[in-house]
DNA sequence: TCAACGTTTCATGAGTAGTTGAAATATGAG
DNA sequence: CTCATATTTCAACTACTCATGAAACGTTGA
């Protein structure tokens, strides 16, 4: 991921809707969720729903298609991934102290990626 | 970490010049580097700089020492270790898919998170 | 104490993002 | 076609963030 994508996408996330909606959808994966029903989640107006979501899908991470008279959106979780891989190689250079903090607890449970790592 | 720090670090990112900043702090580790030597790196006012290394400090992502008549700032890399956590662990569910796109490429070589993680 | 250096603070103005409610658009049902 | 539902767009306003240059602050050395 470049630097301008990695602001956008950080941007779009510094925002506590957006970051709801993301932490909403990511578990839905590709089936993702409509507008309405994202909403009744995250309780804002519609018209501002309509704004965060398009604002996130401006920045990639999700993205949204039509059923009917309803609107789907899923999140676009490899962009999510390139975003932490951002973080992670480019801007912290695979620090071993970064690493060692980010205390991830994938499905095979906490430390898994710690031990994977740095041995 | 909680998901209001996550917002502030989120925001205090979001932005070129501090994530320039991180960027160059991070590989420095404790010892840090002077303001002024930073502000030759990203090529700013010193009282932008001042602001934008303001920014990063409240949100916790640098820490500031004087050593005379100069100010050093470091990275803390526990606080973007955390951030990158809550971004795979709270915000992401520790999702497959995100982890397999971070593409981990700590000192052991690109892969070793992803081959840890998910088997 | 004085002057120089490194850094921060302040006041100001410009630009951008966020919120609101009303109106507009798109789809499906009768 | 008309109506109801689901969502987006628009205009207006507020609030915040960013950039700039001048002034102030703290520290060191003469």
């Amino acid at each position: 991921m470049r630097e301008a994508q990695a602001l956008a996408a950080l941007a779009a996330l510094a925002h506590e809707t957006r970051l709801q909606i993301v932490r909403l959808l990511v578990p839905h994966g590709r089936d993702g969720l409509p507008a309405g029903e994202i909403g009744g989640k995250v309780d804002c107006s519609a018209s501002r729903l309509s704004f965060h979501l398009s604002a996130l899908e401006q920045a990639g991470l999700i993205v949204a298609r039509r059923d009917g008279r309803r609107v789907i959106y899923s999140a676009r979780r490899r962009k999510m991934g390139s975003l932490i891989g951002y973080l992670l190689n480019d801007c912290c250079n695979g620090d071993e102290t970064v690493c060692n903090t980010c205390g991830f607890d994938g499905p095979n449970g906490r430390g898994d990626c710690r031990a994977g790592i740095h041995g």
